[in-house]
DNA sequence: TATTGTTATACTCTATAACTATA
DNA sequence: TATAGTTATAGAGTATAACAATA
């Protein structure tokens, strides 16, 4: 049995597959209610909840959008092209910078996501039923700083550019 | 401020998206390491995990493949396709039910997982860095019993069939 | 009849590189 | 020169439905 010292540790391994196995799992479920109740893929729903719950102005720069859902920029630009074809979302240059867009939440878009919230939610309540209320906040609490920590690393919406 | 009733509670809210937009940049950047290391994509790891780090034969049915990783027949055909014609698994009929298929992985396979695993624990590492091994053990002993009770809920890969 | 797995097909999504425009 | 965003393009992945074969 060789000893691998550059190996991560064995709780670190074991969070890690819990980890993505959970969230594959539950994003497949969500993924279906999500097309079925509103059309809408699983992106196109972060990025309106970003805009419509998480935004006093609902509105947002596409860098902005992009360094939280972490996505090549043109990923991002197809995916609000397409929030915008569907009138979910608008598009204008940034006020105080031309070569920026500022992506705003219209009033359809935000009648969107309360068209889905109610079903995202049962289903979120099946699924998440082993897990407590305290457990949940607990969970919370463990990795919000790794979504911190991973949010601040390197790889950003810009990076690729940088790295050449 | 209407309260719904029906609404998932914020705890378990907060958990979710703290847990998907963990794994979203987890996933991100171990597959950029997996493709780079080893050309494989994260799910062709994940198989190939399977089969050689959590079957004591290296074998196992499509099915049961399917039913682990939770996906359409049509896509692990797909997938295990790949691996086949790079020479990482082998397919043959199930011993006990001609209908079945076994796959099992080679040498190459297992020499491919080698191969990866330095990489993948440091990219592990780096990103998982806010989380000390008690923190890592909670998190595993609170998700498993989520991901136990939603691989046991009806959406397996024999469900689409049955569900006409 | 029901289940296992494959195939054909069509579609969605994603990334790379080249490009335009503004700072 | 560097940054913001779009576009063209090409490739990977996914799901649905129809299919063949076995239980």
């Amino acid at each position: 049995m060789p000893e691998d010292p550059s190996a991560v540790d064995a709780a670190q391994l074991n969070a890690y597959f819990a980890l993505m196995d959970v969230a594959g799992l539950l994003k497949h479920a969500v993924e279906q209610q999500l097309r079925e109740d509103g059309d809408l893929s699983f992106i196109q729903f972060q990025l309106l909840a970003r805009l419509g719950l998480g935004s006093p102005t609902g509105s947002e720069r596409m860098t902005d959008l992009a360094d939280g859902v972490v996505y090549s920029r043109s990923g991002l630009t197809y995916q609000v092209g397409l929030l915008d074809k569907a009138g979910l979302v608008t598009r204008a240059p940034s006020p105080d910078d031309d070569r920026g867009v500022t992506v705003t939440i219209t009033d359809a878009g935000r009648e969107r996501i309360a068209t889905v919230m109610p079903g995202h939610g049962e289903v979120l309540k099946r699924l998440l039923q082993p897990l407590a209320a305290v457990d949940a906040e607990t969970i919370t609490e463990l990795l919000s700083p790794v979504r911190d920590h991973m949010r601040a690393a390197p790889p950003r919406s810009a990076a690729p550019r940088r790295r050449r």
